[in-house]
DNA sequence: TTGTATGCGTTATCAT
DNA sequence: ATGATAACGCATACAA
């Protein structure tokens, strides 16, 4: 394939002149350029990346890292990181499906040099040093990070105060005995959810200790079995918190199986509002998190820290959650507001309806 | 940030043997590989990738271009392709959202010198130049290409016999009267679905010239507008095929907002087989294709290509596209044979149940 | 306005 | 087994 080389040979030029024509560098003269431009065209010249990030030291890619890429929410992230990434001319180097720190090792790797900066969701705290080790070389941006990282900007959903907002309303409607069904252990996500569960319990006079904790790994099948398992339990409790609505959705299917109705018999509430969340039968509440303004806000951030350069300082930003109130989860039963807001240092909101 | 030459400075050593320490390349003297590597080490010493490849002209990544990261189906091919490139030790450069010629062209030339192959799915017939173009100087796979190229290795659903097998099922089932809602003017899945449809009722000796068309662009919203016209026809058609799912919820909608019941009232069928799809109320027919698959598949094709060079043949595969028969279409009417295997020279399949 | 020359961080081909 | 040194393809400081 033609090099800068062939095209300044072919239009009896410099490399520089080229290389000029390409940046509109400096002036130059417009016959000259248009000739170059020519030959260019004609020997379809195409500049080399590598070659020009080797020079340059920018690449107009930004890596990103994630821990795996099953289920929607991670689809979500990555196209609010690529719609963004698009508008600031940026390409996306992918590396997700990642399941421990040695991995993560590496692909941090592989990626050096070909990026500008780093949008990552560490699966586990082993991945903390190679954090650290990235961030010598290229500004680093952490999606929900289990620990704040000195000089890494964040952005993270308010699991908490979302989990708490989601089981106070439980309780609001009456509820007394309400499960839960975590997520994988040592997942953030999945413990902040069950932090706000055991808090809404706690705010309420109740035993965050008495409650029936039923583990799961936010996969579907996890829910199904939870619901087996629940239905099982005696006395049976009346509401379930599922920490993701894709177990919401494996227990919903559990219970419709079992001849159980939802809400009359089990109330259920789950959490991301998934696409499918307002579909189900009956259309789910949950809590909603905007999974794809996750993946912009990281862009928005990590271009922040592209300008600043190393000295740039670590923002911390937290996306609402917000609890969207659909069927599963009944109605008001006597003497029991409805609408009170949720409690929450950040203001926890409600929403009702199919969106 | 320390390179190579760093590490040979401070191990006394050329930075050739540094490099053969990296690469195990000859057998390197064990005490002089260890002191190397302990120096390396200590000094943080991360090969540069753009150097590597810039030498090598191997960069261990594949480029994967997409005209849009909406719905659940891109998702779920970059799902595909993602996993595949792991297990073989590549990275994913991610450029999609292109709606153009023109942006599939800069995003191209982005590209060069930091892929080893390009997956891409073209959006429009202006986009064949440039894959021409690319053609030229790495491997290409096309996913559902409209033309194929010569050259291009490429995956692509069974969308006329899926499309086909739908429709002809719901003749099976004695729809008479049965609509489709297109996707947008120029998708080639769209079209191939739309050819299937009017296939379909042309083999039953039906004229597809007096079907209802009703036009679509595959988003959710153009199946509720849809869904509204089609109520106000006269006579009203019995059974809608959407040509694809998003569409089909959307359809749903409009029709259970304004009273209808489907499958009684209405029989709905849709095509893609997405997540939800056997949540909704009713569990929606719909023909299944594995996006995941079609990535995966993409993978394995160019990974063939990277190896046999430019010469490397150009394999054509196809995907199945597998009826899924669930609620939203009805039961066979009396004297109507339910199982009767839908025609196709691919041998279009019939599945059952929730998956 | 244009050309020369150097460097970016590697790998690889020679020698030694 | 190891060391010079020449690519790789481009950008750029400096000279002309």
């Amino acid at each position: 394939m033609a090099t800068i080389r062939d095209v300044a040979r072919a239009a009896g030029v410099s490399i520089a002149t080229v290389s000029r024509v390409f940046n509109d560098h400096t002036l130059v003269n417009p016959e000259t350029a248009s000739r170059v431009l020519e030959i260019a065209t004609k020997l379809d010249y195409w500049p080399n990346g590598a070659a020009q990030s080797l020079t340059t030291r920018r690449t107009q890619t930004l890596g990103v890292m994630l821990p795996e890429l099953f289920g929607e929410f991670y689809s979500e992230v990555i196209r609010g990181i690529d719609r963004q990434s698009r508008a600031h001319d940026y390409q996306i180097l992918l590396s997700s499906s990642h399941s421990n720190g040695e991995e993560v090792l590496i692909a941090g790797r592989a990626m050096l040099g070909r990026i500008d900066g780093l949008i990552m969701m560490a699966p586990d705290e082993a991945s903390i040093e190679t954090v650290e080790r990235v961030r010598r070389r290229v500004p680093v941006v952490l999606l929900n990070p289990r620990i704040e990282v000195e000089g890494c900007c964040s952005v993270a959903f308010e699991n908490f105060s979302g989990a708490r907002a989601a089981v106070t309303h439980l309780i609001g409607l009456g509820h007394r005995d309400i499960a839960i069904i975590t997520g994988p252990p040592g997942n953030v996500d999945a413990e902040e959810r069950l932090r706000g569960f055991r808090r809404a319990l706690a705010d309420a006079g109740m035993d965050p200790d008495a409650a029936a904790v039923i583990p799961g790994d936010f996969r579907e099948s996890a829910g199904y079995e939870a619901g087996v398992a629940l239905l099982a339990r005696k006395p049976r409790p009346t509401a379930v918190f599922a920490a993701n609505d894709g177990m919401a959705v494996g227990l919903l299917a559990a219970l419709a199986a079992a001849g159980k109705r939802v809400p009359r018999d089990i109330a259920v509430v789950g959490f991301d509002d998934i696409a499918m969340a307002a579909y189900l039968n009956p259309p789910l509440t949950t809590v909603s998190v905007d999974a794809c303004g996750l993946g912009h806000r990281a862009v928005d951030l990590m271009m922040g820290a592209i300008e600043s350069g190393p000295t740039g300082g670590s923002l911390r930003q937290q996306l609402p959650a917000v609890l969207v109130v659909r069927q599963s989860c009944g109605s008001a039963t006597a003497g029991t507001g409805l609408l009170e807001q949720t409690a929450g240092s950040s203001g926890g909101t409600v929403r009702r309806g199919r969106k």
